[in-house]
This record gives C-alpha cells, sequence and structure tokens, in this order.
DNA sequence: CTAGCACCTATAGCAACGCTATATGAACTG
DNA sequence: CAGTTCATATAGCGTTGCTATAGGTGCTAG
C-alpha cells in the first residue's frame, strides 16, 4: 500500500502525512511511515519541508484551507452574529470530522509560541465580527471578541474531542455558543427586526436608555450585570409587540 | 546537580520530574534528564511507574492536588457563583503559572482518551454548581454547566499561555468568566458587582425610565426582577454625582 | 547464622525516532 | 557540450522510550 499516482514527490508526502495524520488514532506518526508510504526516502522530506513540523504546518495549511472554506461558505451575512454562530458550528464539526488535524492545529500548544494557525482564525472571526460591530451588534472590540469566542471555542472543540464518541453532546457546544456571542453582542443582535410603533413612553425611554448605555459605555453596572439589565430593557422595548 | 536528600527513589524521581516538567521551557523532557537528575537508572523509573506517562501521571496528580487545594481554599463565600468565579480564576492563574504543569494535565488531549484529571477538575466544579443549583442560581443542569465552564476555562487558560506573557491580557478570561457563568445562572444570581461612573446622557435616559415606568404598570418584568431593575437604574441615575 | 525469598536497582542494549553529511542522478541553461 | 541547480538516495549519527537479565539488599524462617 503505498501513494504512488505519478505525483510529485512533494504531493505525494503531503498526502501520506494526511492520510496518516487522519488515521494514527491519536498515536505519533513518524517520518518513516511518512516516507515510505510517499514511496520515498528521508532527505526528501526535509529538502522540502525543512523537518517534520514543517511537513505538518503544510498539511495544516491545506486543512487550514478547508477549514477557511468551511467557513466562508457561510456568510451571506444577512446577520452577521448568526455568521459567527455558523462558524462556531462549523469549527467543531471540523474537529470532530478530523480530530487528528485538528489537534495538530489547535491542541498542539506550547508556552510562548503561538501556532499562526490560531492567528489566522482569529483573524477570521476578527473580521466577520467587524461586521457585528458596525452594525452597532458588538458590545466589546471585535478583536477581543473573537479572541474570547475562539478560546471557547477551542476549548469545547477539544473537550468534545476527547469524549468517546457515543458520549458526545453537541448540546455543551449550543450552549457554549449561545452564552459568548450572546456576552459579546447588543441586545438588538437577538431582534429578528420586529419593527413596532405606537410604543409607550415606557418603551421609548427603555429605548433611549438603551441606546445611551450602547454609546456611552456605562461603566456603572459590571459586564454582567449590563447583560442582564439590557435584556430587560429589551423585554420592556419590545412590550407593545406581545 | 542532582536530587539527593536521601528520599527514596521514587520520590526523586517524581520531584526531578517535577522540576524538569516546569523548568522545560516548553521543549520535551526525556527519561534519561530525569533519571539523570533523580541519580537513578532507567529500570528504576519503569518498575516504579510503568512508563514515562505513569511518571507525569503521578506528578500531576501531585500537581492536581495542589490545584484542588486552591480551589477549595476559597469557597467561604456564601455566594455559590462568586465561588465559581474565583474557581475559574484559581484555575487560570494555576495555568499561568506553572504551565508545563497545565499542559501535562490540561494540553495531552487524544482522542477518545480523555484524562482522568479533567473529570475531576469536572466534578470539583459541578459540586460547587450543586450548591448554586439547590439556591436556584442555576437555570442549567449542574454537570453540562460545569462541562461548559470548564471547557471555556481550559480554551482560555490555554490561549493565555500559547501568548507571551507581556501580551497576555486577563480581560480575554474576565469576560468569558462571566459570560459563561451569566449564561448558566438564573436571574437572582448576581447582585454584588462593582460599582463605577456613568455618563450623562445615559442618566437622562435612566430618569426618563424611571419615571415612566413608576407611572405605568409594566407586566414585562416580575415584581422582584422590576425591584433590581429599579435598583440599577438609580444607580445609573446616580452616578453623575460620583 | 544461614538459606531462601521478595524487593529494588544497575549493566547493557534493542528498536525506533528525527535528522543530516555526502553523493548521485536528472534537468535545465549557457 | 560544460556548468549549474534541483531532487533524490545511501548510510549513519545521536537520542529517544523501554527492557532482558542479573546482581545487590533487607527481611523472615529454620
Amino acid at each position: 500500500m503505498s501513494i504512488d499516482g505519478q505525483l510529485p514527490p512533494k504531493a505525494r508526502l503531503l498526502r501520506a502525512a494526511a492520510e496518516l495524520l487522519a488515521n494514527s488514532g491519536g498515536s505519533a506518526v513518524s517520518t518513516r511511515q511518512i516516507t515510505q508510504l510517499a514511496g520515498v526516502t528521508a532527505p526528501t522530506l526535509y529538502h522540502h519541508f525543512g523537518d517534520k513540523e514543517g511537513l505538518f504546518d503544510a498539511v495544516v495549511a491545506a486543512g487550514f484551507d478547508e477549514y477557511v472554506a468551511g467557513e466562508r461558505d457561510f456568510a451571506p451575512s444577512g446577520q452577521p452574529l448568526e455568521d459567527i454562530r455558523r462558524m462556531w458550528d462549523n469549527h467543531v464539526q471540523f474537529g470532530l470530522k478530523q480530530p487528528e488535524l485538528y489537534l495538530v492545529m489547535f491542541g498542539n500548544i506550547r508556552p510562548e509560541s503561538r501556532p499562526a494557525i490560531v492567528a489566522d482564525a482569529e483573524a477570521l472571526m476578527e473580521e466577520m465580527l467587524n461586521k457585528a460591530a458596525v452594525s452597532g451588534q458588538l458590545n466589546v472590540p471585535p478583536k477581543e471578541a473573537a479572541r474570547s469566542i475562539l478560546a471557547a471555542n477551542v476549548g469545547v472543540t477539544l473537550m468534545l474531542i476527547a469524549e468517546k464518541v457515543p458520549e458526545r453532546n453537541l448540546e455543551l457546544s449550543a450552549m457554549t455558543r449561545d452564552a459568548m456571542i450572546f456576552a459579546v453582542s447588543t441586545e438588538q443582535a437577538r431582534d429578528n427586526g420586529s419593527v413596532d410603533s405606537g410604543k409607550s413612553s415606557v418603551v421609548v425611554a427603555a429605548i433611549a436608555l438603551n441606546a445611551a448605555l450602547q454609546a456611552s459605555h456605562s461603566d456603572q453596572l459590571s459586564s454582567s450585570e449590563l447583560k442582564l439589565f439590557l435584556e430587560w430593557l429589551h423585554r420592556i422595548s419590545n412590550s407593545s409587540t406581545s
């Protein structure tokens, strides 16, 4: 069993590494396995990729393209925060579908050395969050929101990967996802555009306070209090529609 | 430099492994380094711990005791959710103080094989969340809340560890923490938050809403909610004086 | 006191690992 | 056709985790 196909050795190495990584079942993958499956010898690997990690980086880059493609396939961007939710789910699905690859990408943490891939994923999410921000749907800077959401997203995915398949409960993901998105979003983001007229003075005042709070970043309340406060405001603001 | 102290070889191995792990700076720690520092030879290690991972598990067990001790030192506060918050912060601090040990404990993810240590940490958090649940402060089962919070906690800690020290921003942790706690808690859970200053337009709107609310009989909020809501409104309204 | 026994540790070494110094072939360029 | 560059192979270095085997140590029994 070898990868022949008359591809150039570089591509064969990439394919062999990806295949072994995907089927390794958690155990380590050696350069000898890879080169044997690719039908080349060791120096070829090091000529093209520098070292083992370079090869894995290249595999990860291809995997990341797939990841990004998945992330971008969504995003017809009616609702940026809805797109963020789909990005989250796509992230989790990617991790569960290719756990080995995912672990190389996001699970290979070393102190003081941040994998470039994480920064890329962060930038991707920040880009999307920027759209939400310009629509006034974010109450924290997009960069920090992206870092926070991605951290939780990775944490949840790692935990799901570590669990045995039959015990995996995607509710964990959904719950954490909604919590994070809710935390960074303003209240109007949870609104699907129900526009109403003939509001009472309470509603008007609530909307005014709402806007003022969002414009001025009141720090009179803690951020978590503010979330709850705004949720109530939202309830009051929508009271005329119910 | 070797660990002598006339301790039995088993303890010397544990100490040597812990020390090398703590100072390895991210690079791998070999059994030869450990045995040399402990002043023993290889078979001694394998006699006592089975294999390298067994040794690390033992080190982790000791580290986990320290972790648990830190988690239990807090918790007299009467407010379970406040204790959860401290558990979160303690978790992050532990990870940042001993990143190598933390990575062995929480960063060594393999598919289908869940480290027992994660389950223990989860149980610890679930136990605390149970107290919140009996007080009616949880709106999700404690088990799922614990898993969700812990997943986010680990994700945040790993991300902070991966960052260079000067760039570490603990706001990421605080924000994610509050988001998760808020997500699992009922509204009555929070009352003691940090009090800050406010902005004038907010104050105006708050006063308006306050007056409007008292003039009308809104049934959008329960009486207890309304009470807290008005209290916060009052706080915002008075912020100009501070 | 000695014999036996269980426990613990050391000597020496295996197979596998990541990686490389060196050399050879192929392909393009002048 | 000579020269240069790129790509691959031969062979092997140093290190890794781990172990088959044997020897030393301290105990209890006769």
